[in-house]
DNA sequence: AAACTTTACGAACGATCGTATTATTTGTTT
DNA sequence: AAACAAATAATACGATCGTTCGTAAAGTTT
């Protein structure tokens, strides 16, 4: 119609995006139901009843979030991987991106659905739904680039996609919790690393591409 | 001494026990800031103010029930492995009697630790430092053992123990956060029990016993 | 039986929670 | 300038939180 950019919109998106941002931080070191609307308010300045008028609850609030979290995530981890050919390539930048993710401390209480998915797993509602759905994708995306390895003669015929996926999920969620909760940002991840190429290059074919080996280190955050 | 038993203590003990077992489960599921006195009390009929005396603080509840969540832990877990020969046969003895422990829903949300691990890893505090000392405990047992297997010449030399103490830990949470997650009891543990068969399988020597392949699944060929 | 200890209760406190209502400011449309 | 729309604020409500205090009940010691 007419108005390019409202600016009251444009104001409320600003504001809102603020609210997120923080909120998404403070969730990945309290939990979702550590959040509150008042800390929310007082940190940012503004009036409680501000911030909450932008979810009508603290459920939307928090189903606010955990879409929020996912942007970064997928911005972080999933989008160069996509990026790259798939096969044990995109597999391995999979898990490097993840590593890098988690190490340089993108959300302060290290990866965000570590902590809220071990919060909400097992309490059904609207949230957990939504956790589930995200593991899902997270899942599945691993799980399908291992059967395109497979097909693409990259992997042994004796490969289990799934559990392969299993592995590396394992890997790098146990990085996650033994860097925060021993307070180490290297030994951890060199672990999770070794572990992850450990894994692909057990079942790596002789032609698969070993993109791990290219390198001395791979970058640090 | 005068008192074999003292009724009053022998009470108090009991009625502390109670709570801390509600508060162990409880926490299993909400975390232990989800614990909350109101709830405990009316769950247990007790007054609110009787369940804080037996504390003094939430805090002290809350290290408590680390406590007690500690003990259901070696009762489930270590008790029986400590029983069982050192080596790959007590390393396998742990992870699977963690699977059971976990699988078994010995606390209704999965592993306590799992869950107030999560919630407590990036949070300053007495809790947080219960909890990193348990699960230095639990990770120096599992380091310790792969060290005896290989000293005792059941696993090849080039085993590093540090590294498959964490790829079984990674094994075995990841089985449990999975298991809550897509509310599935078989398929998450027995991809661990594969996993962790298929790490202590590669790593094994000729000499080493197998009591993997007692059962009824074999090692993939 | 009196003195004392320990457990448990009941009532209340101040703080904070999420939420609802009503008003004010800010920007757009006519 | 008037009418309108959207974002933000001010205030208050009921519920629950952890905690404190004073007291009653149960059990032990003298």
């Amino acid at each position: 119609m007419t108005t390019q950019t409202d600016g009251r919109l444009q104001r409320g998106d600003q504001t809102r995006r603020a609210v997120l941002d923080r909120a998404v931080d403070i969730a990945s070191v309290e939990g979702l139901d550590g959040l509150s609307l008042g800390r929310l308010s007082r940190e940012l300045r503004i009036s409680k009843s501000g911030v909450f008028a932008h979810f009508g609850s603290k459920e939307e609030l928090q189903l606010a979030a955990v879409e929020a979290g996912r942007k970064v995530f997928v911005r972080h981890v999933v989008r160069e991987a996509l990026r790259t050919r798939p096969g044990v390539e995109r597999l391995w930048r999979l898990c490097e991106d993840w590593i890098v993710y988690s190490r340089s401390r993108v959300f302060s209480g290290g990866c965000f659905f570590y902590t809220v998915t071990a919060e909400f797993e097992s309490r059904p509602g609207r949230v957990r739904d939504a956790l589930v759905e995200t593991h899902r994708e997270w899942r599945d995306l691993l799980t399908r680039t291992a059967e395109d390895a497979r097909q693409l003669g990259e992997l042994t015929s004796g490969a289990d996609p799934a559990l392969l996926a299993f592995e590396l999920r394992a890997f790098l969620d146990t990085a996650n919790a033994v860097s925060l909760l021993e307070d180490d940002r290297d030994a951890p991840y060199a672990m999770a690393r070794t572990a992850v190429t450990a894994r692909l290059e057990a079942l790596a074919t002789p032609e698969a591409p070993r993109p791990w080996t290219s390198g001395s280190t791979a970058p640090t955050a």
